[in-house]
DNA sequence: CTAATACTTAGAGCTAACTCTAAGTCAACC
DNA sequence: GGTTGACTTAGAGTTAGCTCTAAGTATTAG
């Protein structure tokens, strides 16, 4: 598929596809005869994954250096866990943290609140 | 206390304080004789409170809208309120996904772990 | 009195992650 | 055969949130 279709089914734009194989987060992109890049299905899955290691806060530098292991093959295998693994946890505390703070917040709101009966009241 | 003092209180630097003050975040902070900006408690709560907003992932632009409100007094409690509301659901969606999206690396770490084990037994 | 230090301002520079522009090539339709 | 439209590239521009610089004033220490 071209450019077109598959910014379309990964939802992600020309403009930030070429942008990602520019700094090496998308690799090996096939081209026709004019130098147009194709994309298959394979891409497809590679970009979904780099999609979800960016919703989870994983900067691309962190992604490239993944895509950097995965291109040198299956002896990479161990090293890429780690990786998976230590951004696993950051994820893991980011989720705590954002929870008690979530209960402080609560907490506020609790507060206002009261404010807002009392001010009913009186 | 001066911008130094506190800068070290509150762990964020005196260039941000400025900037803070420039963008509306941080307000009616005084003024001494040498046109120098001085502190108080209240200012350490309040810079906090902006801390822990962040961290959740609040927009500058949202909390200078707070800021607003808290500046004009007691009868914007409700809109503060529900500014705070709003931002509590996002959190909680962001929460939501965020352990969905480890559920999925988890998955690929076992995935991993398999590839590693059959490389092992040969 | 001079040097060091802390502050002031406006505004420039930085980083991440895009996002867009300009200039150009190439194929396809009428 | 011209023009429309999709693609190419290098590189500039954008946004958020700082972060730093330059030029200047005021206080303090020796």
């Amino acid at each position: 598929m071209n450019i077109q279709t598959f910014s379309k089914l990964t939802n992600v734009s020309a403009h930030t596809i070429r942008y990602y194989e520019k700094i090496g987060v998308l690799k090996s992109i096939e081209r026709d005869s004019n130098g147009h890049r194709y994309f298959t299905s394979k891409d497809i899955d590679w970009v979904s994954f780099v999609k979800r290691l960016k919703d989870m806060g994983m900067p691309l530098d962190n992604i490239k250096q993944y895509a950097d292991l995965r291109e040198k093959g299956e002896s990479t295998s161990e090293l890429r866990k780690q990786l998976l693994q230590e951004h696993a946890l950051a994820v893991e505390k980011k989720i705590a943290i954002e929870s008690l703070h979530l209960k402080n917040i609560r907490e506020k709101i609790g507060f206002y609140e009261k404010i807002i009966n009392n001010n009913l009241k009186g």
